[in-house]
RNA sequence: GACCCCAUCGUUCAGCGGUUAGGACACUAGGUUUUCAUCCUGGUAACACGGGUUCGAUUCCCGUUGGGGUCACCA
């Protein structure tokens, strides 16, 4: 039997990345176990599902690259088959019309459960058991005319076929009447598995209303799908041994829904901010240079020739890539900000701008001004004056970059190029040396 | 309140009767011929509490406490 998953939101606004990492844990297993994986957009609910919210949906899942194996299906498209199987209920003495609640708004259709107690045994969670008694009649169709989530829920898993169905914590109470369901409907009962709650910073798990919980919010503030992905993966599961950093073939081969944890996870965006680092450092120099080049351009900032070099020294220390435009841009314009603390902490003595009057000198002098020659330069000009780097390099780098931290100095001072330096040392005892 | 679930460093994941309780993030000390957001090497830091079971419990059982979920003609 091929095992069949599914992510089934309801595209009501963005999707937060609690739903999502049920969609990933969906996508693992299915792709683990060579099963399908495939999408249901929970849309009936007209007022909130819009189109934008499905495409919104859509473009997150493809940035994390959750592949699905059909067409998605759309529920609002099942309503008469949710009805007619609503009336199927009826017709065998599964459920029964009332006025629930005297409210004059008609009648609506009530499931009858079965008056047993209902047992099933979740993948995470283990035995699960409910006694008749704390099991009620509910609702599958409303007074006026439409299916109830409950019956429709379980009559697309049906339809599309899922062996195994796995969504979030929040959602065991339910699978007691979902399973009294696929009974009275004659349908065979998938397996089930409840994923615990990611919670938020204040132990709240990520709701509609959470704000800065949204995929796409990740995606325009640069994190790779790729990182995410394998951040929340982490999050209630792990191989089993000790890796982090994981390709996608990995985290298939090792993925199983047993090992998954049962206790609720919370995020913790400076670990993912960490693993961003490290999906950067893993990029192709020439994708690196391109994903640059973007941010670069879209600042309105023209990379020079030396941009390569440039970009080389900042792989390794960038985490996203909005960090990039604020630490170049000196590279490729004389006119770059000066960062005020920075200055008024490193250039406030008189003696450090002699210094820099001694460094510029000795610069001058020198013939070549590669990297090895210069970083030669500068520590021969350390030991021989008897001075203290930190006395040093800070109000250097400042004098060249505006910054108080950056790449190996020595590198940069090169791409930069003597004649540049020169002039940026000069302008910036001009500029603060009063 | 009722029913259900959960409980190892600040966070996360290991540990599945006997371990110096481990890794990662974060923090921190030092190192990379005394710059630097990277890199390397160390360090601080946890079994919620109380009963059992057992020769022996972080690990099994019960209770307490704490946290969470669900109790809709929402999904």
């Amino acid at each position: 039997m091929t095992i069949r998953t599914r992510f089934a939101p309801s595209p009501t606004g963005h999707v937060h990345i609690g739903n999502m990492r049920a969609a990933i844990f969906n996508w693992l297993y299915a792709r683990h176990t060579g099963g399908e994986f495939l999408l249901r957009v929970e849309d009936t609910d007209r007022e909130r599902s819009t189109p934008e919210a499905i495409k919104t949906l859509l473009e997150a899942m493809d940035w994390l690259g959750l592949n699905v194996d059909e067409a998605p299906l759309y529920q609002s498209t099942r309503m008469d088959a949710h009805l007619a199987a609503a009336e199927r209920l009826l017709a065998t003495g599964h459920a029964y019309k009332e006025d629930k609640g005297g409210t004059g708004q008609g009648e609506c259709i009530i499931f009858k459960m079965p008056g047993t107690d209902i047992e099933f045994t979740d993948l995470v969670k283990g035995t699960l058991k409910k006694t008749a008694a704390d099991m009620a009649d509910f609702v599958i169709v409303r007074s006026n005319g439409t299916p109830v989530f409950h019956l429709a829920n379980v009559l697309d898993d049906i339809e599309q076929k899922i062996t195994h169905v796995i969504r979030g914590d929040d959602h065991v109470e339910n699978t007691f009447r979902h399973i009294a369901l696929y009974k009275a409907l004659g349908a065979p009962v998938p397996e089930f598995a409840h994923l615990p709650m990611i919670i938020n910073a204040q132990g709240k798990p990520y709701s509609k209303r959470d704000g800065d919980a949204f995929v796409g919010d990740f995606q325009s503030k640069g994190f790779f799908g790729d990182a995410l992905f394998n951040y929340l993966a982490l999050l209630g599961w792990s191989p089993g041994d000790e890796r982090e950093v994981m390709t996608r073939q990995e985290m298939i081969d090792a993925f199983d829904l047993v090992t998954v944890r049962s206790s609720p996870a919370q995020m913790d965006s400076r670990k993912l901010l960490w693993m961003n680092g490290e999906y950067m450092r893993a990029m192709k120099p020439a994708d690196f240079s391109a994903l640059c080049r973007n941010e670069l351009f879209a600042a309105g900032v023209k990379p020079g020739c030396s941009a390569d070099a440039v970009f080389a020294l900042m792989q390794e220390r960038t985490k996203l890539p909005s960090e990039i435009v604020p630490a170049t841009a000196f590279f490729f314009s004389d006119d770059f900000e000066y960062d005020q603390k920075a200055v008024e902490k490193k250039l406030a003595k008189p003696e450090t701008f002699q210094t820099l009057e001694k460094i510029a000198g000795i610069l001058q002098t020198l013939e070549a001004f590669d990297s090895e020659t210069v970083n030669k330069a500068l520590h021969d000009f350390v030991e021989q004056g008897g001075l203290k780097f930190g006395d040093v390099m800070p109000p250097l780098r400042i004098a060249v970059s505006g910054q108080q931290s950056g790449p190996d100095l020595a590198p940069v001072l090169a791409i930069l190029g003597k004649e540049t330096v020169l002039a940026r040392i000069r302008g910036t005892i001009v500029r603060f040396n009063v």
